[in-house]
DNA sequence: CCGTAAAGTCAAGAATTATTTAAATTATTC
DNA sequence: GAATAATTTAAATAATTCTTGACTTTACGG
């Protein structure tokens, strides 16, 4: 895979060069903005790795500048510890993952792998979710029980897509807030519980079978049964 | 969670050792690299830290050693500035992450939860585990014996994943309180032999084989016959 | 066999975890 | 910028799980 690494740090930058060098991919390294856009827009690569911090421009700028061309190349964010607000613009700067340094290098290669095997077959992501007679349409933000339109606030439409990806899966709270709130660290409230209990009421109250099941210290999981 | 910690330099150790200790952590050190491979083979640890250079064995040659049977612990390894090509060699001897000395505590606990939580969501973590016409699924956090489900509770369900994990092996009271209670102290209580009871109860009482055994004064096995 | 140490059993209270409601804060919309 | 909706926090209640300690039973060495 020819892959573009945009990092100043030359430490971080000769260290991921090597790495992914010895795991076969083909690396183009630039230590700032400019020339990494540049890079970018001259060459076609399979994947861009880029740090948010960079000299000249950032890699959020470079990020968005790509994505206003070439909506699918697959872009990899590296944001420093502490820089979390950086996560959700990054995101919607258009990146498709991200990772927080310090990070483990196979956590790096297990992320490539996923963003670059999501891209063959990614019709799932647009694909209905259905579990019993609920079903939920990613793209229209529909959700309907025994043909019964619900209406979902932003929130409890991720909460349940998230559920429903990983139906019969048991799921950690640390799970859901790491992709539904996109926090990794527990803030000790009880949003998720409050939310289970909301989607409860509007798709569990008042039909059967319960589909929404809690699994005492360990999380919870859809189910038919 | 337990850590064995290979590392010669004695000031390095005891501040290492103390602070993973506060994190409630239990450490085993070893200041060569023929105890730290024979420690790393009788004991089962949740993450190895090694030193590369090491009097006896150098930290690679455990770390390659190590990787020979046990494909699945994580590895992280701490080399000295300025042997960068170490890491490279690091990663090809089956390390999962280096860390360049000097290096900020914060840092080293970064990246034992980046290294641990990855092994959460490893395929091998999820696979089901059997043993008999007993099986357990990690995921589903579903466990079924002759068929027949059984509900256990999140500590019940701890300790039976990981005497499964341990099947055919005798572990110890101490080892299951390090792995199941997260604790190396032990309190002069009987939580263990009143859980193992309660598993008993619900996956051996009514089925043969009995694949729970005592060993007086040794521990507990988990084996057909 | 007998004594001692180790392991097993049980019930009750302690502690933890989950649910529900309401109120407070924050974001959106007109 | 007021009104409405959405999200989050907080607190009370409910449910479940965990732990303990007293007691019984079993295993083992002499």
């Amino acid at each position: 895979m020819k892959i573009l690494l945009v990092e100043d740090e030359p430490k971080v930058a000769s260290f991921l060069h090597q790495g992914l060098t010895e795991q076969h991919h083909t690396v183009d390294l630039a230590a700032d903005g400019v020339l990494g856009l540049r890079l970018a827009q001259t060459n076609s690569y399979d994947l861009l790795i880029l740090d948010t911090l960079l000299p000249g421009l950032s890699g959020l700028e470079v990020c968005r500048q790509v994505r206003a061309h070439d909506t699918s190349v697959p872009i990899l964010m590296l944001t420093a510890l502490g820089e979390t607000d950086d996560k959700i613009r990054g995101l919607d700067a258009g990146a498709d993952d991200y990772l927080v340094k310090p990070f483990a290098f196979q956590e790096l290669l297990a992320r490539i792998r996923a963003l670059t095997r999501r891209r063959h077959d990614s019709p799932s992501a647009n694909s209905v979710l259905r579990l019993a007679d609920l079903s939920l349409d990613p793209s229209r933000k529909l959700v309907q029980r025994a043909g019964q339109t619900i209406q979902l606030t932003a929130r409890e439409f991720a909460l349940l897509e998230y559920l429903l990806r990983s139906q019969n899966r048991v799921v950690s709270r640390v799970d859901i807030l790491e992709h539904v709130w996109e926090t990794s660290f527990d803030t000790g409230s009880n949003v998720i519980d409050v939310y289970i209990n909301f989607l409860r009421k509007k798709l569990d109250k008042d039909f059967t079978p319960k589909l929404i099941h809690t699994l005492v210290g360990m999380g919870y999981v859809m189910k038919e049964e």
